[in-house]
RNA sequence: GGUGAGUUAGUCAAGUGGCCAACGACGGCGGACUGUAAAUCCGCUCCCUCCGGGUUCGGUGGUUCGAAUCCACCACUCACCA
């Protein structure tokens, strides 16, 4: 059961630091029924959530599940300083109310994953505020700038003298801070953290406070392409808040190989039931497509139900595998005669005229499921049903 | 402040007076094959209802029968020097 939870917890991890720490976490949890505590640092700004963001809230309930009580923390003061990421974009500050909506909305979104009861949200300008300009410079004699120069992004902007703000090397300090305040034992973030996460470690000692958290970072999920990360801005992402039916068959639409990923980062199942999967597939007992069907299912049913998930699946199996319409498709109407290039333009399924032209001329257009190869074609009164390619539909009422 | 290089379609990148709506690569889209996977093959990829036409190559103006290509000015980016 321990070393089952050891490698729960360890699973997908980038990079652990002090894992004796939580293996002790662990055991004193199965042993003595002893909690701990889990920090994760989010920012303030509004949340768009997508899959890549759930890796490390999978996570932490992977820990709720081991015992741990998670300090949900919302940055609402460090969100002033912005993370060094070097990109100087100057952040607009949030109003207070404009936070508190931010939160509100992390909270509807983050608890279809975590445990509320296992849950304290708090707001670090609590503690921060309070600490006041004694309290700040205490707080920066812990630290020195030749080893602030040692974090990765720091380093290359001062080698190539692009501008560091000093309020930036307070950054790491303060998130370091967090740590003391709230004697975290385990912090966990993106590997790209690490600086930071380590600056509790440090802070942790330099405060005294006994105890210093373990590490534990988890790596970018990977998108849609299975090459870049995923985020919104490169289109390859799986929103959180996406509809069931788009979620399914992003989901399905991922390659062999990405799946296991995901699977290792996002789904629920254990690590054996992953590898008898595995070995099915390997064997030839299991299809491939079949085992992508229950992690769409799986991701799907997280953040909807499994009600709507099913659903979704046959509506997937419907539209695509028997080539039938779906039951859902978008609606206009037009008054008088239209010809077929401004239809599929003005029903949004093609970008000008000349690109629905084009689609024409390659047979990609349908009318009720017949294939059309008519560019100058008129629709007349009555209902169609237009499609370009195999996954864009839309119903089209002619009043003439 | 000085000197030099550069700015071409979603991205990278050819093109240095007519054959340029502009090579190529990537991406994207469509088709075939499939499991809407991957791989592979084929086609398309500025706009306009066809013929044909229109508007493009950082901006403005100019030279020319004709400019992405030449000239002038402006803007921005990068490198070296101060």
């Amino acid at each position: 059961m321990l070393q089952e939870a050891i490698r729960e917890i360890q699973r997908g991890s980038a990079e652990i630091i002090d894992s004796q720490r939580i293996e002790k976490l662990l055991k004193a949890y199965f042993e003595e029924g002893k909690n701990y505590t889990v920090k994760a640092g989010f920012d303030p700004t509004a949340p768009d959530l997508h899959l890549g963001h759930t890796v490390l809230l999978q996570k932490l309930a992977t820990f709720q599940k081991y015992g741990a009580k998670i300090q949900f923390l919302i940055g609402d003061f460090t969100a002033q300083i912005g993370d060094p990421t070097g990109k100087s974009a100057t952040r607009k500050t949030l109003s207070a109310v404009e936070i508190l909506e931010n939160a509100k909305s992390y909270e509807e979104q983050v608890f279809k994953i975590l445990d509320p009861l296992k849950t304290e949200v708090v707001f670090n300008s609590e503690w921060i505020n309070p600490l006041g300009a004694s309290g700040m410079l205490t707080l920066t004699t812990t630290f020195n700038v030749a080893r602030m120069l040692e974090r990765d992004d720091f380093d290359k902007r001062y080698k190539s003298q692009t501008p560091i703000a000093i309020s930036e090397f307070i950054y790491p300090l303060l998130q370091g801070y967090d740590s003391v305040h709230l004697k975290s034992d385990i912090e966990i973030g993106g590997t790209d953290q690490k600086f930071n996460l380590l600056m509790g470690r440090h802070l942790q000692r330099a405060y005294e406070i006994g105890k210093e958290q373990a590490v534990l970072m988890m790596p970018i999920l990977e998108g849609l392409d299975g090459v870049q990360k995923m985020s919104k801005s490169l289109g390859n992402y799986i929103g959180v808040a996406d509809a069931p039916n788009d979620m399914f068959a992003k989901v399905l639409s991922v390659s062999d190989e990405l799946m296991w990923r995901y699977y290792e980062l996002l789904s629920t199942k254990t690590l054996s039931e992953i590898e008898v999967l595995k070995a099915g597939v390997a064997e030839g007992s299991l299809h491939p497509k079949r085992v992508k069907e229950d992690l769409a299912l799986e991701i799907t049913a997280r953040f909807h139900s499994l009600e709507v998930a099913n659903a979704a699946k046959e509506e997937f199996e419907r539209v695509h595998a028997k080539n039938e319409i779906p039951t859902e498709m978008e609606e206009f109407s037009v008054d008088g005669e239209i010809s077929i290039t401004k239809a599929l333009v003005d029903c949004g399924l093609t970008p000008s005229t000349s690109q629905a032209r084009r689609d024409i001329k390659q047979g990609a257009a349908k009318i009720n499921q017949e294939k059309i190869s008519d560019e100058q074609l008129q629709l007349g009164n009555g209902e169609y049903i237009l499609q370009i390619g195999k996954r864009k539909f839309a119903k089209l009422k002619v009043n003439a």
